[in-house]
DNA sequence: TTAGTGTTTAACATTTTTGTTAAACAAAAG
DNA sequence: CTTTTGTTTAACAAAAATGTTAAACACTAA
């Protein structure tokens, strides 16, 4: 009887998440990932047969988390502003929790020439897009190219979290008043693009 | 006597920079370097000595040129709105040349956990916050703490041209549209932050 | 108890990447 | 022209990272 409880299974895929996307070493060999989770390395492959396998499920995964995290965002039928508001809040705190994921999503993309796997979101995209430009002509946000609109919001976003270690030092802050000072972004960004 | 024209060094150099900066390929080889170069591996070791030496020039290169650019803002005496539009146009221009310039510097600090050596431009940093205060003041832009204001300004510029791949993709963009849009950042973002 | 199943480990093997050596080559200096 | 100096290359060596094997282990079921 095939008890299999994935428990090591789950834990490298865990430890694997928590350096790439949290911690941002987009280096980390499958020895560091082993020591990380504080098991022996032969289990990766037990589990994964391979690294390339191992990256490819993180990887799909992360695809899979960002591409629900915009369903999401668009399916959520609720007022303009109240979904604006959802969706910077439920960002952010997954940015809090992994701020590199999106960048280890695009290196990957970078390093192997792969082709983006996410043509389907395109259509919710527009939807998006022709709600963001009636905001605009009820003169509730300022008027621009609605991708410029959706591209502000992203990078108000995700930036701070991923230049993190170079915003710290630049302003002279230790991790908890960093973390204070992300705590703000949600009013800051709300401020920021509603005129 | 020495003639020693650096040519092939910088060539190797320059492509290094193209590959981290430019093609957002991290993890490149010693050997890609050198076949982007196309050049016969061996030199970079003649000139460099070591992978680890040229990473830590390219590296400290980058750390200068990011310096040298907040200098530059900083120490330009003109009015404030000049100042954040040559700030702009400054970082925007490199940024589309070299859009992970800043993405590989956070990750080799990431991976190294090394200490970031930029603690003299906290004083300068800090007479920029103490001028976006008194721009607030009187009324020219949106109230908020000046660091939110300087973070917001720094991921308008650099997150889109970071996220390019995924941003294509969502939008349906070739790399011509995406420069296109690229280019009318400056005016959005200027109107973006002033409110 | 022991046979069976899945898990974990150490030892070993292979592949990939980096580093070194010695020799070929090219251009200028003597 | 031949010596010197710096550049480039191929062949080799070493190190680092990944992958495999076989045996130990632990737990359950017959």
């Amino acid at each position: 009887m095939s008890v299999r409880d994935n428990k090591t299974e789950q834990l490298i895929k865990d430890t694997a998440k928590r350096i790439f996307f949290a911690e941002g070493k987009l280096h980390a060999t499958t020895q560091e990932i082993a020591d990380a989770a504080g098991i022996n390395r032969t289990l990766l492959h037990y589990y994964f047969r391979s690294r390339d396998i191992l990256f490819k499920q993180v990887f799909e995964e992360a695809m899979l988390t960002i591409r629900a995290r915009m369903d999401e965002i668009f399916e959520s039928g609720e007022l303009f502003k109240e979904k604006i508001e959802k969706l910077i809040a439920v960002f952010l705190q997954e940015a809090i929790l992994y701020p590199y994921r999106e960048i280890f999503v695009i290196t990957e993309l970078n390093s192997n020439s792969k082709a983006v796997p996410m043509v389907s979101e395109q259509q919710k995209m527009q939807f998006f897009l022709n709600q963001i430009e009636e905001e605009m002509k009820a003169g509730n946000i300022k008027k621009m190219d609605p991708r410029h609109f959706v591209m502000n919001l992203f990078a108000l976003m995700a930036y701070p979290l991923i230049a993190a270690s170079l915003n710290k030092n630049i302003f002279n802050l230790n991790n908890d008043d960093y973390l204070a000072l992300m705590h703000e972004r949600k009013a800051v960004i709300l401020q920021t693009i509603y005129s």
